[in-house]
RNA sequence: GGCGGUGUAGCUCAGUUGGUUAGAGCGAACGGCUCAUAACCGUUAGGUCAUGGGUUCAAGUCCCGUCACCGCCA
């Protein structure tokens, strides 16, 4: 038995619960149950960092404070993840009293160490980003290359950490065999980045008042990723009264323990670079691995059309069940890599592998048990068939070795295999011709006992994954609902048991009628579709401040024909298009290259902000705005429901 | 522009250290069966393994070039 401590990322709550969010919960939540099944003692952390800017303007905007804001996006998270069944031990909010302590005990040491000094440093900085640019990382305006607005030219007296010295000692750890950084693409990426060299990180500000102050320099803030990063051991008690989870689950060195940070790939370079060497610095340990996984995306073409992506992830697990999510988010992607999400792809899922697959297999040998043993599970003394045995231990052991390295995919695929090889030998032995044979009763028995003997294993094996539906497969079975690994062995099935009437775990989903009704509810309540990254329009509408009439008046909204579109060279989201606005020509440039093709577009209509100031966008003066619901950064461009005249006010 | 990755059946993906007719699941077609949730079982799907060249007795699997997409960096 070893210690296993694993962490999400900690949740920005600027931007609402999405499928990014829920999958990478997820899959530690399966990792962690995955370890108590073996026996592993196991501390699952998750949180949410609060501080930063960007908190600080939002709440500003809506009129609260930052902590109201952050309380009510964590409420939703804590909600989401009641829903979903997480086992996490603790939930970490950066705002905490006991998170600043430990960060100003992680400075403090760092500070000890002779990693920071004192310098002056200027330049283009992004509130959105918090960070500085350089000159040629802004576009041609000055514009922040991520968020595509203005930088502000600002000047600070920051510290500095000595990044710079830990090159040598952090290309030594991604060296390590195994790596610590995975998958080795990762690794491979990480480790050029290093040895091209580091800079040294300003790790205070002074323009930041909503985050934790900095020991020994009055009016700075700590940079947000030391700040964050941090969490992982602040929750652990680092710096507090008690460390006693800290010294269990962080500082022991027995080889077989594990830390693992799972990570979108996203913010690897922090986890892979910055917060080992802040860890160096201070004096502690390293995670034992950062586990990068990739992106759910959206289909956007087929959002709109009749099958696709019509309802979100809460209402397929309103409708379904958290499990049938989880199911599907773990077995759909390989992990590591991207993977599209669509609801036909989970009603697929569902279909081929639970309904028809686990739940239409338990039914049959259900019910023929049932049949041909009085309400019970074969009798006590029924022989196994050994082919079948041989073929499970195999598929079982093929699921434990998947699991231990994160390949949920494959160790899942494990499983059906067991329940199609189990399908097979029911019909190669065809138990129900048997049944009212009595001399043949002790092959039917054989035949029954193991068929439900497999199920068990594979339902057992699917706790971790599955931990609300799996145990009641087991009762179905007159199985014992809670396991560990031993349950995967062999001969578990209790024989001469009583087996309840079958009920119908996961009814096949009529995809016709699922559609069909899908479409319509999101046409009714304009459903956005799941949203996959974080968004500074993700905020609820009503939190917007109000304005009053003669406000909205000053904005002139204009329906234009487009006649004409072109994609800007060099851009991968901008189209330049020329618009006919009552028979005056204008240019406007809109960042919707990446939902619509030029063709899409002309011949159509658009609603334009008229009256805006124009501004050039790599290189073209755009006259106007395109209006367009922003869904998690991707344009759904709003068009007039049927063709007015061009120049049509609209309000 | 530099570095790295990917490109295999309609879809999602496996393909070990190069070796007989390139695989799985899903979807589709046909047949079978009837215990079961219109399920289940069987058969079929004829894919230039992105592309051009090379090494080899033999290449999806190694080498070089090209194209496309993606990631990181500049």
């Amino acid at each position: 038995m070893s210690n296993f401590y694993v962490t999400t990322p900690i949740y920005y709550v600027n931007d609402l619960p999405h499928v990014g969010h829920i999958y990478s919960t997820v899959v530690c939540d399966t990792m962690a149950r995955f370890h108590r099944f073996r026996g592993d003692d196991v501390y699952f952390l998750t949180g949410t960092d609060e501080h930063g800017q960007k908190i600080q303007r939002a709440a500003a905007q809506q009129g609260v404070t930052p902590i109201q804001l952050a309380d009510r996006v964590v409420e939703r998270y804590v909600e989401l993840w009641d829903q979903l069944g997480m086992t996490h031990d603790d939930l970490i909010r950066t705002s905490q009293e006991r998170h600043h302590r430990a960060v100003q005990e992680m400075v403090r040491r760092i500070d000890a160490k002779g990693d920071f000094y004192v310098a002056r440093h200027e330049g283009w900085y992004c509130s959105g980003c918090e960070a500085f640019y350089t000159d040629k990382e802004l576009t041609e305006e000055k514009h922040c290359p991520v968020h595509e607005r203005p930088a502000e030219w600002e000047a600070e007296e920051n510290v500095f950490f000595r990044l710079s010295k830990y090159q040598e000692a952090l290309l030594a750890w991604y060296d390590q065999d195994p790596s610590p950084v995975q998958p080795r693409s990762r690794r491979n990426e990480v480790r050029a980045f290093v040895e091209g060299g580091l800079r040294d990180l300003s790790v205070s500000r002074t323009k930041v008042d909503w985050g934790v102050s900095f020991p020994g320099h009055e009016g700075h803030t700590v940079y947000v990723w030391l700040d964050a990063l941090t969490n992982y051991i602040s929750a652990l008690g680092f710096g507090s009264d008690d460390t006693s989870l800290f010294e269990k689950f962080w500082r022991s060195e027995e080889p077989d323990d594990q830390r693992i940070h799972l990570i979108g790939k996203d913010i690897l370079r922090f986890h892979a670079v910055y917060w080992p060497a802040f860890l160096l610095s201070a004096g502690l340990p390293l995670p034992t691995s950062v586990v990068a996984h990739g992106w759910w995306l959206v289909d956007e073409k087929k959002m709109s059309k009749s099958v696709g992506n019509v309802a979100r992830p809460d209402h397929l697990v309103e409708e379904f069940g958290a499990d049938a999510l989880r199911l599907f988010l773990l077995r759909d992607m390989v992990f590591g890599q991207d993977a599209s999400f669509s609801d036909e792809a989970f009603v697929d899922r569902f279909n081929s592998d639970l309904a028809n697959g686990l739940g239409n297999t338990l039914s049959r040998l259900v019910t023929l048990s049932r049949r041909a043993f009085d309400g019970q599970t074969p009798p006590v003394g029924t022989e196994w068939d050994g082919a079948l045995r041989q073929f499970a231990e195999q598929c079982a052991g093929d699921y434990l070795s998947a699991m231990e390295e994160s390949a949920f995919h494959r160790a899942l695929e494990a499983l059906w295999r067991l329940l199609g090889e189990t399908n097979q030998f029911l019909v190669r032995n065809e138990p129900w011709k048997k049944l009212k044979n009595v001399e043949e009763r002790d092959q039917v028995a054989c035949v029954l006992a193991s068929g439900l003997e497999a199920v068990r294993i594979v339902a057992s094996a699917l706790l971790p994954v599955m931990p609300s539906t799996a145990p009641k497969v087991l009762e179905g079975l007159g199985a014992p609902t809670v396991g560990n690994e031993s349950s995967l062995a062999w001969g578990g099935l209790p024989l001469g048991a009583e087996l309840p009437e079958s009920p119908s775990l996961f009814p096949r989903i009529d995809k016709k009628k699922y559609f069909a009704a899908a479409e319509k509810q999101a046409e009714a309540s304009s459903a956005p579709p799941p949203a996959r990254k974080s968004d500074p329009d993700a905020t609820r509408a009503e939190d917007s401040p109000q304005i009053d009439i003669s406000q909205f008046a000053e904005v002139d909204l204009r329906v234009a024909d487009v006649k004409a579109a072109e994609c800007v060279p060099k851009s991968k989201k901008l189209l330049r298009l020329t618009l006919d606005l009552d028979g005056v020509e204008r240019t406007v440039v809109a960042g919707i290259q990446q939902q619509y093709a030029p063709e899409d577009l002309v011949g159509g209509q658009v609603v334009i902000v008229a009256n805006l100031k124009p501004a050039k966008l790599m290189g073209i003066e755009s006259q106007g705005m395109v209006l367009a619901a922003s869904v998690d950064g991707a344009a759904v461009a709003l068009r007039p429901e049927k063709r007015v005249p061009s120049g049509t006010r609209v309000r």
